[in-house]
DNA sequence: CTGAAAGCGCTTACAG
DNA sequence: CTGAAAGCGCTTACAG
């Protein structure tokens, strides 16, 4: 609890006006005189006065803090979320009350009750893969890809993918490989099916699903790229920048230079794509705008319910829509050399 | 706020018992009958009994949530801590409201006060590099160094310094590089100070700082590793995982081979550390003991605390603590080349 | 323009 | 073991 300050109560003694008026004062509702206004605001602010979350949430039914149900927050991508979310709603006059599902899906439905209990107005959710929100019982944003039916909030996973394919393409790669890590994943799906739809019939391209490669294989295991380059691939689309990097790291250290033998790209300009040799080409999603959307819309049902009587069973609130994603083109990609088959030097396997 | 389920009333009058026996039966305080206690829970359950924070906020004083503050949301351990954060205050029945500071000191005050605002009853504070967190008006538990001064805890950074040495100079290193970025940093300071307190007397280890060679040749410059392998480095240890990969992948580049011709180190774990390839050996905090160690802290600092007549101005909460780290070692680092000078090949620059 | 009153949902002494 | 009462701090009709 904020430490018990100045109570209104106590403003009101001090200037010998009633509780009332300093609530219609502090608030702005103006239906009290300019000069009282003042004088009230100013001896506020002398006195240090916080009003009282507990207490005004209990009059008004409203909390004015929304939750952010993530599906691991140990996903990379999570901190430029976090942040957005945190940005646009504390601007909106929300707090941000987080909860980890930790991959777990019975985690995640726990995670969301918990927050009802503390009496969020609303809910960002980021569901975990294959997850459907149900009824959750507050105002609910989505934020996942434009191909989840309702309540969703997206950037156009599917455009950026097309982007990926028109970069490459135009840069003369004829032969790519797209890395993915699970098809279950609407997003990654949607960046796969962006990609490929933008291919012209001359370019031929194969998808790697890791996850499925590290089943035989196990965890961590070879991605096999050198021998990807051998066939003939030039670039290599990754869905997400931790398996660029992945890629990255693998190609060089066989010994193939990159952006010179192969191309690589990723997805999200994560924190390390700038500062990596080469720097990763990427596609970078507009967070800021995807919060700014998600959070409006969930203030905007907030307020338009009535707390007396919630609108239970019809938590639907923000509207459909796609935020563009921007190509960020940095050292990784170049034109395919120009020798079908590229003297280079395969060097020794790793330790 | 919660739906407005049914409130403590509803219950109390299906039952025809009062609130006050239905909320003691409720808390188990034990002053009603073990018969009477299990219908009232029986019929809550029925129900659907969320009881509302925001009643028993106003009355207890206490609102249940602590804040955490980072000092910037996009550094990329950030998600490691708020996972381990989220996890020990649910577990303690806390939820966890976030704020951000951005990395400015100004914001960062900001955002303390907006959570006091918020009626937090206690806050973890990852505080700014060199800020001194004043007196706040709540229970606080700073995450930082051991070096910091009051309510501490910590990795042990210094240790962690001191095992990158021993596993390094162990496997036969005498040349190192160590790479920070910001030595204004307390963290950093004591991980180079550890490193550099347990190299022997025949090691020769420099120091580079990457924003001051940036303030010089611009962000995203070269850090020139490939002549210091030429002048006879053979280890770089990396005060973050984050900088290490940028060595890792500027080695690489350079056609300097990893582990083989140079070993590389970072700290804590970051994500893509056993993905790269090679995997990279690091420092691996516990943040799971550093998250319930301070919110331990904060809890029973909390419940010390007289709502009514609160402490004000001793905001003292978390014991001085170190928790250990712990090495994880993986491909990137192996024996130095028997050669003094190896015959590697400096290939093409960057384009 | 200003104030008196009621009440949001809970918990905690205090009686019985 | 159970209940009646008071009150946490605010805001919102409603009077004046």
């Amino acid at each position: 609890m904020a430490r018990s300050g100045p109570k209104l109560t106590r403003i009101a003694n001090t200037l010998g006006v009633s509780a009332a008026t300093v609530s219609n004062a502090l608030s702005g509702k103006g239906r009290v005189s300019a000069e009282l206004t003042d004088r009230i605001r100013s001896i506020a602010a002398d006195l240090g006065y916080v009003p009282s979350q507990a207490g005004r949430a209990l009059r008004t039914g409203r909390s004015g803090v929304i939750g952010l149900v993530l599906p691991d927050i140990s996903n990379p991508l999570f901190p430029q979320i976090a942040q957005a979310i945190e940005f646009a709603a504390s601007s909106a006059g929300y707090g941000v009350l987080i909860a980890d599902s930790r991959g777990d899906i019975a985690i995640q439905t726990r995670a969301i009750e918990r927050l009802i209990e503390r009496g969020v107005d609303g809910m960002v959710i980021v569901p975990r893969r294959g997850t459907r929100i149900a009824d959750v019982g507050c105002p609910v944003a989505v934020v996942d890809t434009p191909s989840t039916p309702g309540n969703t909030v997206a950037a156009d996973h599917w455009d950026g993918g097309r982007q990926i394919a028109d970069h490459l393409v135009g840069l003369g790669h004829r032969h790519l490989l797209i890395i993915g890590n699970n098809p279950a994943s609407n997003v990654q799906n949607d960046r796969v099916g962006g990609l490929r739809s933008a291919l012209r019939e001359d370019v031929c391209a194969e998808t790697l699903w890791i996850e499925r490669l590290e089943e035989v294989n196990g965890k961590g295991c070879s991605l096999g790229l050198a021998a990807k380059v051998a066939e003939g691939v030039t670039a290599f689309a990754a869905i997400s920048d931790l398996h660029a990097l992945r890629a990255l790291t693998e190609l060089q250290r066989a010994g193939i230079h990159v952006p010179e033998q192969a191309s690589v790209t990723g997805f999200d300009d994560l924190i390390w794509s700038p500062v990596v040799t080469p720097a990763l080409t990427t596609i970078r999603m507009d967070m800021a705008r995807i919060a700014a959307i998600a959070v409006e819309a969930l203030v905007r049902a907030i307020g338009a319910e009535e707390p007396e009587h919630p609108s239970v069973g019809a938590p639907v609130c923000a509207p459909f829509s796609k935020v563009p994603m921007q190509l960020v083109v940095r050292q990784s990609t170049a034109t395919p050399p120009t020798t079908a088959t590229p003297p280079f030097v395969t060097q020794g396997e790793q330790p």
